[in-house]
DNA sequence: ATCCGTACGCTTTTT
DNA sequence: GCGTACGGAT
């Protein structure tokens, strides 16, 4: 045997030995997941002599597609991983469509929308609709018609699933949207395998020709491919029938939107034959976290029940942590890590996972306090800010003149004297003429009897479009870019502010010039030639994560979401309160506190030496204070695993399993038997005498001062005092 | 057409 | 506690 698979135990060399036909590899946290897909690669390459060009590898990040790729390219000097294809669903999604995107009716330089942009254009079908915002929330039916999406439902299959006020709605405004991505030459996230499915559907010779192509297919985090995934995963291994995937189902985390555990589960009854294979040894974690993570999964009814080892020592034990408000949490955490830093650790060792990006913002602050470096994931995305989403929607202008919501965002940035106006009849003369918004603005300057003024900076406008679009094949991306930055007269318009704001502003556009110039000089490395095109498709399928720069040596930031397959030294899970971890969104059904509990478990297995569990007792919500108790996650850890710090004596635990926060102030730490067992907690329901029934949405204030904030059905937002306002608990808020 | 004030809604998690 | 969205003033 090749001593390069030496390095493998031997339950990963049994699953890397698996040569044809479907196979499931069970595997667990840190059990070398990646390894095992990166081995089997070189080992139908090298042994097999497969041809690289016929592998698929689907993965849940770009970052790690990379990680696979480098990985493989040192195992098989030489020997072309580019031929490979490895990467994430969407960017596979993304490939295919470039090259087919003609036979749906799409133009070459077809846009792809974020969230924002899908929700200008959904405000378009909502006036197209008539519709008020008020009457029926956007953002609802904007996630409604993505769930169709992510379950394969196309519009007229939807239309007659549809049922109830809000799914019929959903289903209205789909065809609508749908109808205008296609006239604004746009496809949204979802569509990026929608449209794929669509086309294979439509056209099976296409279908055909990858079927031939991708002979072996692999699939990352299986366990979190939704409805639509999983039936491209069908349709491509059709032929071949060499499915290998790895998951886990512990590890299932993206439920709410749309991954179906099931794929998983009923693997093996969906792919007669198949091998299944188990990883269950631990190389990342101490035995201390390993024990924790178990202990806290082990609750989990919807599992199968499965072990992990740790092939590690035993470490130090996990600690709790809980500090009086958000503030002294951060404050902690921070002072852990300058402790361990004079440990011989570095910044990049820690990582700082929570539950919400609101959270952020208080370590935030205190790290850059203390001056240690950090890098956030996610939160205020750098694409989001508005300069950045500006100068795109200029270039995506140039390419893609159809796309109009990127026209709209940007036809009077700086302000040149084409207002909502004269938009509003730029862009009925569009309805009604059945042209889009730029083909009637480049016509209005001859014909219409807009005033003088307006004409004249609608012309200037569009002379300045045309010749972007002229020169667009001529330039470099870079170029381009900063020629459309200052002919627009943006950069002119931020430099004229004169203030910090507009000077950060200019700074974040000249890293994306940075960013550009780095797509280039990628393409040449690949000998691939640039295009402004190509640019912008892969700026809108990058992930947070992707961004991660793990040699810059600092202290990372991110939400457990995002953690998953990353790994760090030390650990610190913040936040580890009910309402947070358990999300209280989460908090009614089982099933979804089994969720949270995955996703707790998620984080606890990113440890690798160290793991920190903190909380406090009150946190800052919205600006308010809110009282918090500990997590029941923390309950379901035995105590000796743990070692306690701070103010956590003040939360017990009761038979039932339900806890009751009660007193924090210094004076008392022990139950009065006397005062009447009033206790809230934020998410249940109660029932007042004139206003009826409601939830509860925060309390303030404690003990006979406690103030319960109730939001009533019917009265909205009301602060009542706990003592006197007699609140009934009920059971849901239709009683 | 543009500017500026305030009210409101927001926070689960993301490609 | 912050960003946006809308309404009134210029």
């Amino acid at each position: 045997m090749n001593s390069n698979y030496a390095e493998l135990n031997d339950e990963q060399q049994h699953a890397v030995f698996h040569y044809q036909g479907p196979a499931l590899v069970l595997a667990g946290a840190g059990s070398g997941k990646t390894r095992v897909i990166t081995y089997r690669i070189v080992r139908l390459i090298r042994d097999y002599q497969i041809d690289p060009f016929l592998i698929l590898a689907v993965t849940f990040t770009n970052k790690a597609a990379q990680e696979m790729k480098t990985r493989i390219q040192q195992l098989i000097p030489g020997e072309p991983s580019q031929k490979l294809f490895i990467g994430t669903f969407h960017s596979l999604g993304l490939k295919i469509l470039k090259l087919h995107a003609e036979k749906l009716g799409y133009r070459v330089g077809f846009s792809i929308y974020d969230e924002a942009d899908q929700k200008n254009l959904m405000k378009e079908c909502f006036w197209d609709l008539k519709w008020d915002e008020k009457q029926i929330p956007l953002n609802t039916i904007r996630s409604y018609i993505s769930a169709a999406k992510n379950d394969f439902k196309l519009p007229d299959a939807y239309e007659k699933i549809a049922s109830g006020f809000l799914m019929e709605k959903a289903s209205q405004a789909y065809k609508l949207y749908q109808k205008k991505l296609q006239q604004n030459n746009s496809m949204d996230f979802d569509d990026l395998i929608l449209n794929v499915l669509i086309l294979f559907k439509k056209f099976p010779e296409v279908l055909m020709q990858y079927q031939n192509r991708f002979q072996y297919l692999f699939v990352d985090e299986y366990q979190d491919i939704n409805r639509s995934q999983y039936q491209l995963v069908q349709n491509l291994v059709h032929r071949h029938n060499n499915l290998y995937v790895v998951g886990d189902p512990d590890q299932s985390i993206y439920g709410w939107r749309g991954a179906d555990i099931q794929n998983i589960l009923q693997f093996e009854a969906d792919f007669p034959g198949s091998c299944i294979f188990k990883l269950q040894k631990n190389y990342r974690s101490t035995r201390s976290i390993i024990q924790v993570a178990q202990s806290v999964i082990q609750n989990n009814i919807q599992r199968k029940s499965k072990d992990l080892f740790s092939m590690r020592e035993i470490g130090e034990q996990v600690v709790y942590f809980q500090a009086s408000d958000d503030k002294e949490e951060a404050k902690y955490i921070i002072q852990t890590i300058q402790n361990r830093i004079n440990e011989s650790r570095n910044f990049r060792h820690f990582a700082i996972l929570y539950r919400t990006n609101a959270q952020s913002r208080v370590l935030e602050d205190a790290l850059r306090r203390e001056n240690i470096p950090y890098q956030i994931i996610g939160g205020l995305k750098f694409y989001d800010r508005k300069e950045i989403k500006d100068m795109l929607a200029y270039l995506r202008v140039v390419v893609n003149p159809s796309d109009s919501v990127s026209l709209k965002r940007i036809i009077n940035v700086p302000i040149r004297g084409i207002g909502s106006s004269t938009v509003e009849r730029l862009e009925n003369q569009a309805q009604a003429q059945g042209e889009s918004l730029f083909q009637v603005l480049c016509s209005a300057v001859e014909t219409t009897t807009f005033p003088k003024k307006t004409l004249q900076a609608m012309d200037n406008f569009v002379s300045f479009l045309s010749m972007c679009q002229k020169i667009k094949d001529h330039e470099q991306p870079t170029d381009l870019f900063k020629i459309v930055l200052e002919k627009s007269g943006y950069l002119a318009a931020l430099q004229a502010e004169d203030e910090i704001e507009a000077k950060m502003r200019i700074e974040n556009l000249s890293e994306l010039a940075n960013s550009i110039t780095d797509y280039e000089k990628n393409c040449k490395g690949k000998n691939e030639s640039p295009t402004l095109e190509d640019y912008l498709n892969q700026v809108s399928i990058i992930s947070e994560v992707d961004k991660l720069e793990d040699k810059r040596n600092s202290v990372v930031l991110m939400t457990l979401h995002n953690a998953k397959g990353l790994e760090f030294p030390i650990v610190f899970i913040a936040g580890f309160e009910e309402g947070l971890i358990p999300h209280s969104n989460s908090i009614k059904e089982d099933e979804s506190v089994e969720e949270e509990r995955r996703l707790c478990y998620v984080g606890i297995t990113r440890a690798m030496d160290a793991l920190y569990l903190t909380g406090c007792v009150c946190r800052s919500f919205y600006g308010s204070p809110v009282w918090k108790s500990a997590s029941r996650f923390l309950t379901e850890i035995p105590s000796n695993f743990l070692k306690k710090e701070g103010i956590s004596t003040s939360f017990l635990s009761t038979e039932n399993g339900t806890y009751e926060i009660e007193n924090h102030s210094q004076k008392s730490k022990i139950f009065d038997e006397d005062i009447p067992e009033v206790l809230f907690h934020i998410g249940e329901f109660v029932k007042h005498k004139t206003f009826g029934s409601g939830v509860i949405i925060s309390l303030s204030g404690s003990q006979e001062n406690l103030q319960v904030t109730v939001s009533f059905t019917g009265y909205g937002k009301k602060k009542l005092l706990a003592r006197n306002a007699n609140l009934q608990k009920i059971d849901s808020l239709i009683s």
